[in-house]
DNA sequence: AAAATTGTTGCAACTAAGTTGATTTTGGAG
DNA sequence: CTCCAAAATCAACTTAGTTGCAACAATTTT
């Protein structure tokens, strides 16, 4: 899944109407260089030891980027956002997170026809999206346990 | 899926070895007659529209509960949590949020042997459970629209 | 070229949800 | 009833994100 070379980002902005920024650029490029989701922070950290940036800046690039559907916000375990791309290379997958070291690590993306029989929910709801989330121990905390 | 009548909370907190006081009690009966996952917010509120209460003495007692499972903690959209009791009659389940009220719905429970064969993470990790979440629009917000 | 418009960033102050540590109160065993 | 570990309270703190407004930059208009 690391195919973000392929993806050219300042003409994925411009095609989006947005202007090429600095930091908009680092936050695609970062995202796109990430092997996993990442959290805010750690985007603005990054950025940061390369220029000098407000977080709200990042932030409202990141909620930006969300609504227009270029990123994806993933709601993980604990009251923190993580952020991945959502380019055309990148469909929706299922994540496993690690109860002790709280890693993220992105699964292959399941074909959800199986799936989508098995969750009749309120007949009347419109169902978008599924979002699944594996949660258990990463080989790496089971080598220290 | 309102099974609650059948539990004894008293009993329950008693083989949990705990004491039985009253902001543990209301906890769970205000969970147990919940149709969907509450918000701490929402059980604080419910608690104190009888008695006087801490907000720290309820997220304590919820920690300790899902801790010990008694209560499951859902990450959904948001910062937020959401709580419901985990007793033996209602066991883990999908949920649906709508995204544009963000009422929570508790969906029946689906085997999940179909699902674990799609998931094949990265070998050696060791699965404990699946969290599944379907977004979409409910049906009284479809309505309105 | 200057001015106006528009989009972008920065700054400070704020919010919501939850946490921490110290102190006081209480359930229930003896 | 007495006593004490367990539970509740209080104030202060933390973290992640938001808001409003000012400053700045890039275009567009005059
Ligand atoms: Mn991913
Ligand atoms: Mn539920
Ligand atoms: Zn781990
Ligand atoms: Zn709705």
């Amino acid at each position: 899944m690391d195919m973000s070379d392929r993806c050219d980002f300042r003409q994925w902005l411009a095609s989006q109407g947005l202007k090429l920024t600095a930091v908009r650029l680092a936050v695609l490029e970062i995202l796109g260089a990430a092997s996993c989701a990442l959290r805010a922070k750690e985007i603005l950290e990054v950025i940061r030891s390369r220029r000098r940036v407000n977080k709200v800046t990042v932030y409202r690039i990141l909620e930006d980027f969300c609504n227009r559907g270029m990123v994806r916000r993933l709601s993980l375990e604990g009251r923190v956002s993580h952020y991945e791309l959502a380019c055309e290379h990148r469909p929706p997958h299922p994540h496993f997170q690690c109860h002790t070291c709280r890693e993220v690590q992105c699964l292959e993306p399941v074909p959800l026809t199986r799936v989508w029989t098995e969750l009749q929910g309120p007949v009347g709801n419109r169902a978008d999206h599924i979002d699944i989330r594996v949660e258990g121990l990463c080989h790496k905390c089971r080598e220290e346990a």
